[in-house]
DNA sequence: ATTAAAATTTAGTCTTGCCTAAAAAACAGG
DNA sequence: CCTGTTTTTTAGGCAAGACTAAATTTTAAT
């Protein structure tokens, strides 16, 4: 990874990624050689790994349990996945029935960190014709989900490619309910596991 | 509240104190006299009331839903209750059917900030031969609930208080189960609602 | 009323996380 | 292979929270 990407990516300047780099290096939680980007440590991953699980974890709660809708779930989620304690998110996955995904198709790591590595595609990387169920969403912002909720797509739904449009990279779709027509910014959004 | 009680009871020290009060003052939240001591204002008692909401929910959250003794919750509700999300708490409130007490007995405050005070007294303060039922603990550590379980007196318990011993405060008890001698600051941490 | 002790505040320091601006390294096109 | 541009790091600064030590105010005891 790059410093700019990861600025980028976290809305902060690459001088406080280039000060965090050395912090996390320290710990043993990433690579990082000056000017050359980093990468991290397997402990890292695990760590990540953890948090991800607790994330992903919390997400379902607030959908299965508290009635929150996919689209309100990430900001409450990324304070909770910060809360210190073993026995809270074990026992949380248990009253969860140890759900594999969360509410936007992601895999759930389990207490071990494995986790499903299904194949997804992008809409937008189908051939013409191809079909497949919704098995993800790349962007998860409220506009997006809101979108999608208004042209009641979600998973599992099953969708066809019917037409790619060379030029622009958008294409026309057909799910059971009806046709629609969407950019390449929505197809590029949309990952199946195709059929 | 004087400034040395505070930083006491929250393991930091006087100078600490000094300048937190100081910017709770300019926040509203409380008014501060330098040297004369400190007071919430009606703004920080509501959100001091909010947050006390906040973790006694979780509190009962963790011991209904995930399985925790009422000896293991109060660091992680610690935790929790700093969450932001006003849905989330009302929509926890719900999933719990709206609890008026947490498992140490204490009263949870509504939405609105209303919460029952009931008189409580301790074992400490009772006339010999009077008895009530248990309905709170004021140290909520968990050597105390342990000691507590250990000899299985639980919130809803009635207790009589047979004898008094002046010169110590310690005294003898009778549960449903069985006769105790408990020390006097046993007794000054378990509260009766007087039969 | 005075003064010693206790309580409280102030002053100055440290760490963490972030920022801006300047410097240094890497890279890319001629 | 050199030089201008881009990327990344360094240097220095700021705010929040906490701390120690010194100063100040309050309190209580003679």
């Amino acid at each position: 990874m790059s410093t700019n990407d990861i600025a980028g990516g976290m809305n902060t300047k690459a001088s406080s990624v280039t000060d965090m780099l050395k912090k996390l290096a320290d710990k043993n939680l990433a690579e990082y050689i000056p000017y050359k980007g980093t990468r991290l440590t397997q402990n890292g991953i695990n760590c990540a790994t953890q948090i991800i699980r607790k994330h992903r974890l919390w997400e379902v709660f607030l959908v299965e349990k508290l009635d929150f809708s996919w689209d309100e779930v990430h900001e409450v989620a990324e304070q909770l996945e910060h809360i210190q304690s073993r026995k809270l998110i074990d026992e949380l996955d248990k009253l969860l029935n140890f759900p594999k995904y969360d509410p936007h198709g992601d895999p759930i790591p389990d207490a071990q960190g494995n986790y499903e590595k299904t194949v997804k595609t992008a809409i937008s990387q189908l051939e013409k014709g191809q079909s497949g169920i919704l098995a993800g969403v790349h962007d998860t912002s409220t506009r997006f989900l809101q979108y999608l909720d208004k042209h009641q797509i979600e998973l599992g739904t099953q969708i066809q490619l019917l037409e790619l449009e060379a030029f622009d990279g958008s294409c026309l779709i057909k799910t059971d309910l009806k046709e629609l027509h969407i950019s390449k910014t929505i197809a590029d959004n949309l990952y199946l596991k195709v059929l």
